[in-house]
DNA sequence: GCATAATTAAATGTCAGACTTTTAAATGTC
DNA sequence: GACATTTAAAAGTCTGACATTTAATTATGC
């Protein structure tokens, strides 16, 4: 393990670059434990609070795990599907703000990467993937829910659907892509009327499922996009008319371009 | 910002989580100037270097960069399509390398995606998306590639594909699917024969794209998927027949081997 | 002799303060 | 007015110390 003291790049950075190369190559395997914090310094010929820094990188990507007391230390971690796709989430959601990503295009993402699931779910779904659909549109029909709450059973909805495929690694990339479109989502007011028609699509597509017919749920998906593109234009050309005077620099919202 | 010392969580922690929390919603703005090290130090109550520790944290993650000098700091990072590429490459492979998942689920999962792209590029795809298939195509077919680079040009050839689509969010995400699955197709060998079929499916893949025909695409990556798990299954069996390496000329002594 | 309590040691977590390097702006000089 | 010098602010790094957590070790009591 190589550190320049003279690079123009961080020792830190130089520090958690080489640590994190040794864990992608297999040379460090999971649950290995490295060398304590002051042994690194030592062996790096660099200070302590230079190696932590380095630590805390690795740490955020989930990288090591370290552990306080006598046997602790910082250990390999064996990425788990939840900590991926947390990470996945977070990245996607922030990608889509600060990038201006039109809704169109989110949208179209999403729904291309669910019609890639569809089939598999129609072929491969338990019971448990059936019944949590259902009890999600029977709660989306509920009245008084919230956007928000709705929004919600929205994502579950598709979580299940995509579950449904029994592969993990397709769940965790297409679960990522739904929960990161929240936040855009969730800037549609859905009326009563657009509630409904959304769950007699859900209703489509869970029959489907059901049915294990794969061509049905896959034009179901596309008809929901459709419906959902039209919800997000109505929505948006609302908006834009009443709001022109208002407030000139909302940060927070994705801004909705084409 | 609130922070807890007495909390059990680690001060850095928290004050990354809160920063990382006020950047997500939108409280800090792309580009944004966060307050000098020192005086989130005293703000906070902490030391430097705990405040260090956390901004290394948020700066693994490309949520902030950092600047020496007079007018230097942490500003908020506007998160690119290149770094959340990198990261989905390098937290995907770890994934699928730390968590055995088989060739076969993997391999499914990628053509899925890619099944849902395929359409989509089969209407939008530019000149230039069919010249990089075809040129990627050519130098498949070259003699004397090694295998390392035969693997590489097919992701290039597939990344052409899925760029097709003109959607920068489904690019982002299948091209780390596909990546990430390089390191498992580098365990196989292709013969000149499997070569041949593997380009043979390509070329049907491109046509299909050129000639806007969506379907034919779709059919032509199914047959490379089938194409490709039986490569997979073969050289895995091949290796498990010859891989008793242990060319031990039976004294009699009972290995305790798997 | 065994179970429990106290001690100890190793490791991370945190702090304080100093020094170095980089960078841009302010100042001075021609 | 253009160029060189100084200065100040900020991140990067180092040293050394103390606090806290945890498990192994030792001591104690029955």
């Amino acid at each position: 393990m190589k550190i320049d003291p003279n690079s123009s790049t961080d020792l830190s950075v130089q520090i958690a670059d080489a640590i994190r190369d040794a864990i992608i190559s297999g040379a460090l395997i999971v649950d290995e434990r490295l060398p304590s914090e002051s042994e690194l310094a030592d062996q790096l010929n660099v200070s302590r609070p230079t190696v932590r820094e380095a630590l805390k990188r690795l740490g955020a990507q989930s990288l090591i795990r370290t552990q306080r007391g006598a046997t602790g230390g910082a250990f390999v971690n064996r990425l788990s599907y939840t900590d991926a796709y947390e990470q996945q989430v977070t990245t996607a959601t922030l990608l889509l703000s600060m990038n201006a990503v039109s809704f169109e295009t989110a949208c179209e993402a999403r729904y291309a990467l669910e019609r890639a699931c569809a089939p598999l779910s129609a072929l491969r779904r338990t019971s448990d993937h059936i019944a949590t659909m259902r009890t999600e549109i029977f709660r989306q029909g509920q009245p008084g829910l919230t956007d928000e709450a709705f929004c919600a059973s929205d994502v579950a909805f598709h979580r299940a659907l995509v579950d449904g495929a029994g592969n993990p690694v397709l769940s965790y990339q297409l679960a990522g892509a739904v929960e990161a479109m929240q936040p855009l989502m969730n800037m549609i007011t859905f009326t009563a009327r657009s509630r409904e028609a959304i769950i007699a699509l859900h209703t489509t597509i869970a029959d489907a499922i059901e049915a294990s017919d794969p061509q049905a749920a896959v034009i179901g998906l596309n008809d929901l996009e459709t419906e959902t593109l039209k919800l997000a234009a109505n929505v948006f050309e609302a908006r834009k008319k009443k709001s022109p005077p208002a407030p000139e620099t909302d940060p927070g919202a994705p801004q909705a371009t084409a």
